[in-house]
Parts: structure tokens; sequence; C-alpha cells
DNA sequence: GTAGGGATAATG
DNA sequence: CATTATCCCTAC
């Protein structure tokens, strides 16, 4: 990567960044969550680091957990709800900056206090009083509130005239207010440089940071249109510079911002970018994606294309996480979000891992074994599993993953009756075109029984989603794939397991591991199908490993959980499901994004449509806190302050890999604290990251 | 702060 | 019980 290219993703960067802090300030929180998956996505990004790179992406952390903190069901770090992980994010950055003691200890309460609300509000007094006990200090001033609130959790009231008087937003703005105290977000590169084109309309402009921003680097980022305005013009809506002017401009801001590459070398990078992508005619001007997408990364996030460097990020939405190195997504790959599984079986040497991701451009759902050993080689066989809007009917199609990316074209349809639970197949033979469609899956894990199961979900609005929903389980010793329908009725709770079923087989080509654990609570009664699909994926025989599995589900109304499994770091949120099964498997979530990686980010809150969607739909698959967190209360309870458990794996996600990976590349092995610091990692020593090499190392993935 | 090696947790 | 990624401890 050249130096260029490091820049310009920094200049993109601190535009997210400042884009986001300006969306949450303005009580966009769904703009917010985009963005924030941007920015994370950009982490592992090679960078221009410049000494607030890290800072700023720990304020996205930060607001990035506390936006989804009223969301029980999310996680970012593994057994944490997003608020917990706003504490661990608020001890990082206490221990970067200086923060008052008064201060940090207000904040700290704040935060606890409000999870304690969420919780109680929710109906999880345990967690409730865990965090209570654990967080909430019991100072002179809080006292009462302590008070108040053990009163209630001991009495089961998830409802109170306090509790309605306090406002989540107003705690959301309160924590905003907090990171703005503490860091003042300069106004961006890119912001300056437009506006001293002329390009930027005052109005445009983010009033509080800007002022700040120049002041706090102690330039005086003054407005004189250089000539270079002048040489601007704005058609059809795009702005177009000459290149003259950006030339010029650019080597005012260069001088001040410290940027040492010439002009021309990042005027060949953008261009050479630009051929790549066919989009821009070459010409003597610069269709400034370069000024204009930054200038509204939002629609290129949410809409058409971003041309140049944001087209990649969205694509890294997802937060991968994995384990595994050599897993890492394919450039295919990581455009969607993926869910990635894995298990590992003994007997052969490389792992089983299943790779559940989503179609952004389609709401489908695709699943992937995934063969560890050599990476060039994936498995070229898919599964994409549909769900149809119109009918409740499920469809399952293998794809064969040539280089071209056509897919296959034969398709199963598995149509569950209401009426009857029966399960209908028809196998489909499909053009190319693609139809959304409008329902969503859930895929669960019975923690049972390692059972997969498959739930469409009707997104209208109606509470009552379908009743039906599949379990796909996977038979060791034949690879083949069962599918049973199910019934639900709303008050079951466990898992049946009474079916036994049938079995039938796919052509092996995906079986469904086992493996995952989960707490489930959920049940329902059924009756099992089975059917088998005719179409054959051919995969090459190796690659059938499958593995883990996850599962996932998520609540009715909105769910949103993800498999994660690892992933803290991100800031995309995961829903926990502890169950993936293998050592490597996680499973990542997407999130918000890009990254805040952790940043913050993601998925929580999207609200474009159907990306959003989609990725809630994800989240649901993945696990569900509450039993999580039911479990770690059980556990805590039960082992006391001593712990018992000595500690609990965390698996390392793909992207704290690539950090790691690009922390090494940039300080060189050895310098483990200067990596840990230059990353937003959480809950990560400079000694596990130097563990996690030597792990990386063995394993062949650097 | 880092390197090594042992211990542990999780999984087949 | 064997494996293996991750965690923990200790020496330097």
């Amino acid at each position: 990567m050249s130096e260029d290219e490091r820049i310009i993703n920094r200049w993109f960067f601190d535009v997210c960044v400042f884009k986001a802090l300006e969306s949450f300030r303005n009580g966009d929180y769904t703009f917010f969550a985009k963005i924030t998956n941007v920015v994370e996505s950009m982490v592992a990004l090679p960078m221009d680091g410049r000494g607030d790179t890290v800072l700023k992406l720990r304020c996205m952390q930060f607001l990035s957990r506390v936006n989804n903190g009223d969301k029980l069901d999310l996680t970012f770090e593994e057994p944490k709800t997003p608020l917990e992980s706003a504490l661990a994010v608020l001890e990082s950055l206490c221990r970067e900056l200086d923060v008052p003691q008064r201060e940090q200890q207000r904040v700290h309460n704040a935060i606890a206090e409000m999870l304690i609300v969420v919780c109680i509000r929710s109906g999880e007094f345990e967690k409730a009083e865990e965090i209570l006990h654990r967080h909430f200090s019991a100072a002179a001033d809080t006292a009462g509130k302590k008070k108040l609130l053990a009163s209630l959790i001991q009495r089961r009231r998830s409802s109170h005239s306090v509790l309605q008087l306090i406002s989540y937003s107003d705690f959301k703005q309160d924590m905003l207010e907090f990171i703005e105290r503490l860091y003042r977000v300069p106004e961006p590169f890119l912001t300056q440089m437009l506006k001293r084109s002329g390009h930027l309309r005052p109005s445009a402009e983010p009033t509080t940071s800007s002022s700040s921003s120049s002041s706090r680097k102690g330039r005086s980022s003054t407005q004189k249109p250089s000539a270079a305005a002048a040489a601007a013009e704005h058609h059809g809506g795009v702005w177009c510079v000459s290149l003259q002017s950006v030339r010029q401009v650019y080597g005012e801001l260069s001088e001040e911002c410290g940027v040492s590459v010439p002009f021309s070398r990042l005027l060949e990078e953008v261009e050479l970018e630009a051929q790549q992508q066919s989009q821009e005619p070459p010409g003597d001007e610069l269709n400034l994606a370069l000024s204009e997408t930054p200038m509204e990364p939002v629609e290129s996030v949410s809409g058409r294309e971003p041309r140049v460097t944001l087209r990649r990020y969205t694509g890294m939405t997802i937060s991968r996480l994995v384990t595994e190195g050599d897993s890492q997504p394919s450039e295919d790959d990581s455009q969607d979000n993926i869910t990635q599984i894995s298990g590992c079986s003994p007997l052969q040497k490389s792992p089983q891992r299943l790779v559940i991701r989503s179609d952004p451009e389609s709401d489908d759902l695709e699943v992937q074994p995934v063969r560890r050993k050599s990476t060039d080689k994936q498995c070229d066989n898919r599964l994409i599993i549909r769900s149809d809007p119109e009918s409740d009917d499920l469809e399952v199609q293998p794809v064969r993953r040539k280089s071209t990316d056509k897919q296959c074209v034969n398709r199963l349809v598995i149509h569950s009756d209401p009426e009857s639970d029966d399960l209908e197949v028809q196998p489909v033979r499909r053009k190319s075109t693609d139809k959304q469609c409008d329902n969503r899956l859930i895929i669960r894990s019975d923690p049972e029984s390692d059972d997969l199961e498959v739930q469409p979900v009707r997104r209208k609005s109606t509470d009552k989603q379908c009743v039906n929903r599949l379990i796909i389980r996977s038979d060791p010793e034949s690879d083949d794939l069962e599918v049973k329908t199910v019934r639900q009725s709303s008050t079951d709770k466990q898992c049946d397991n009474s079916s036994s079923g049938e079995s039938r087989s796919t052509p092996a080509r995906h079986s469904v591991p086992p493996s995952v654990r989960r707490s489930g609570k959920k049940t329902h009664n059924s009756r099992r199908v089975v059917v088998s699909s005719d179409e054959e994926c051919e995969d090459p025989p190796s690659d059938r490993q499958t593995a883990g599995q996850e599962p996932h589900h998520s609540s009715v109304n909105d769910p949103e959980c993800v498999l994660e499994r690892a992933a803290p770091q991100s800031s995309t949120p995961a829903r926990h499901s502890r169950a993936t099964r293998s050592n490597h498997s996680e499973s990542e979530v997407h999130s918000t994004r890009p990254q805040v990686r952790s940043s913050p980010a993601d998925s929580r809150s999207s609200s474009s449509g159907k990306r959003r969607a989609k990725r809630a739909r994800w989240q649901d698959a993945s696990g569900i806190q509450e039993d999580w967190s039911d479990e770690e209360s059980l556990f805590s309870a039960a082992s006391g302050p001593s712990r018992k458990k000595k500690y609990t794996k965390k698996l390392w996600t793909v992207q704290e890999s690539d950090w790691l990976k690009e922390g090494v590349r940039r300080f060189g092995v050895g310098r483990w604290e200067p990596i840990r610091s230059a990353f937003p990692f959480t809950g990560r020593t400079a000694c596990n990251l130097k563990d996690r090499w030597r792990t990386m190392v063995k394993l062949k993935m650097v």
C-alpha cells in the first residue's frame, strides 16, 4: 500500500468520524450507525495514523455502544451488554486521556444507572442486580438512587414513575457531551479543502467542531478562498474542481497537515483507482470523487456506489470475525455481511467452518462451507437460503461459484404449510433475476441438539410472526441434511427435540454440523419433514466440511442479533450466541459497520432499509444474549466473587487479526505495545497480541 | 515491555 | 483423552 493510499484513507476516515459525531449530535442515530460501520471497516486499512486516529476510534466505540445500550440483545464483546462494553471503553479513554476522577465517576455511574434501568425495563432483574452491585458506586449522592433501583429490582417492578423520567435520548446526548468535552474532533482536511476551494457551503458545515478543531491544532483555518476556488464549477449536482485548483489547495493544506506526499503521486493513485473501477472518465478534471464522496458520506454509504475508497469500505461492513487468519474473507466476501462459524475436527487437520453471509443486494442468506487449510481454495459450493416474501416459503439454492459470479440456476423451494405443518419442497429453475424478499429468516441453533433452525419471519409489523420454522440438522454419519418444520406456540420455551427426524439427504453438500451450543430457550412443537433437493450442487468432495453453526434467533420483533462470538472489538454489536463451536468459531457480526471497528458502529442502528434489515436479520440469527446473561449471572452467583473460572477464551476476530497484521507491518514484530496502542483493541493486552501473533504464525496466517 | 513456556478452556 | 487457541505466569 502506498503512502498515498494511507493518507487518503485517513482523510476519508476523518470525514466519517466527523460526520458520525455530527449525526449523533443531531440525533440522527441511524445515520450515525451507518457511518460508524464505515469507520469501523476502515480500521484495518492502511492508514496514515496520526495520533488522534485511535482516539477518534475510541470515541466512536464509546458512542456506538452508548447508541445501542438500550438493546440488551446486542453485544460488542462477548458476554457484555453494550453499556458494559461502553464502561470498558470508558476505562480505556480515561487511561488514554486525562479525565478528572470525578468526571470518570460521574460518567461511569450514569452508564451503570442507565444499564440498570434498561435491564429493569426489560425485566432482566438479575442482570440489573448484578450491575447494581458491580458498577454502581454508593457515593452519597447516588445512594438514594441505588436504593430505589435495588428496591425495584427486588420487587421485580419493571415500571415505575422514576423509570419513565429517565430518557435514553438524554443519556445519549449526555455521553456525547462528555466525549466532546474530552476531545473535540478537528475539522477534516477534506472539508477544509473544500471550504477553501469554495465548494463547501458554510451551512453544510458542522458547527461545533470546526472551530475547535482548527484551533486545536493551532492552525488558522481561515477561509481564504484561494484562486483555486474560482476554478471550481458545479455541474449537475457534482462539484468539479480543476486539477490546478486542487493542487493549489492541496499545497496549502498539506503543509499544515503534515502531508508530505507530492500531489502528482496522489493524483496518479486516484486516477488509477478510478480507472480500475471504470467509472470516472479520465480527464483534466477530478470529478471529485475525492471531494464529493467525503462530503456526502451518507449518500455514498446508503445509496449509490461510492467511488474510490469508499466503495471498498462499504463492503466491509460486516464485521468479520474469525479467528483463523486464513479465513480472511476474500474480496468477495468482504463485501457482504458475513457470519462465520467454525468448527474443528480432530480428524481433519483443517477445521470446518460455515460462513453465513447476507447478501447486500438481495436479502438472501448464503451458507458456505469453508476449508481453512489452503486459503486459496475456498469451497466453491454455497447454499443460498431465501425467504419468499410472497409466500413464506423458504428457498434453498445451491450455488457454484466459478470465477464468474454466476450462480446456479437450480433451486429448492421449501414451503411450510401453516395449516398442516407440512413442508413442501419444490425444485425450481431460475433465471438470473433475483427478487428480493421481504421476509426474514431466523436461523437458530438448538442448544440441546445442535440443530439449525430456520424460521421465516414476516417483516411486516404484526408481531405475530410465522410460526413455522425449519430445523436443519446434519447427520454426522452421512453428511445428510435433515429438515424439519416446526410449529411454535408462543409459550414454549424449550426446544423440542422430540422429533427425530427423518432425514434426507441432500447431496451432501451442506451438512450442518452440530455443535453450536447455545442456550436456547425456545421451543416449538413440531413435525418434521424432510426434503431433499434435487439439485445438486456439485461440490468437490472436499468442500464439505461444515461447520458449525450457528444460530440464532431472534426476537420476534426486531431482532437483531448476530452471532458473535467473538468480535469484541468491534463496534459492532453482535448478539451473542455462544454458540459456536469450534475453537475458532466465531461469528461475526456485522454491524455497523465498518468499523468502528470497532468502532462503533455497526449495525446497530443503521437504518437504511434493506441493508439494515438484513443486518438485523443476521443479528437475529445470532444468539441471544439473554440466555447468556442468564448463564452468566448464574455462573457468577454460583462462583461468587472468587472466580472459579479462570477465564473465558475470547477468540480473535478477523478484524483484530487484521489490525495485528497491519500493526506488525507498521511497527515490526515484538512491538506489541505500540501496536496495541495504535489500534482500538479492547480487552487485549500486548501479551495477548504477542500470543495471537504466535498463533497466527503457527497457523501460517502471516 | 517482551519472550517463553505452562495452564486452561473448549471441542471432537 | 487429544488438540489447540488463548490465557497466565515468570524471567529478563
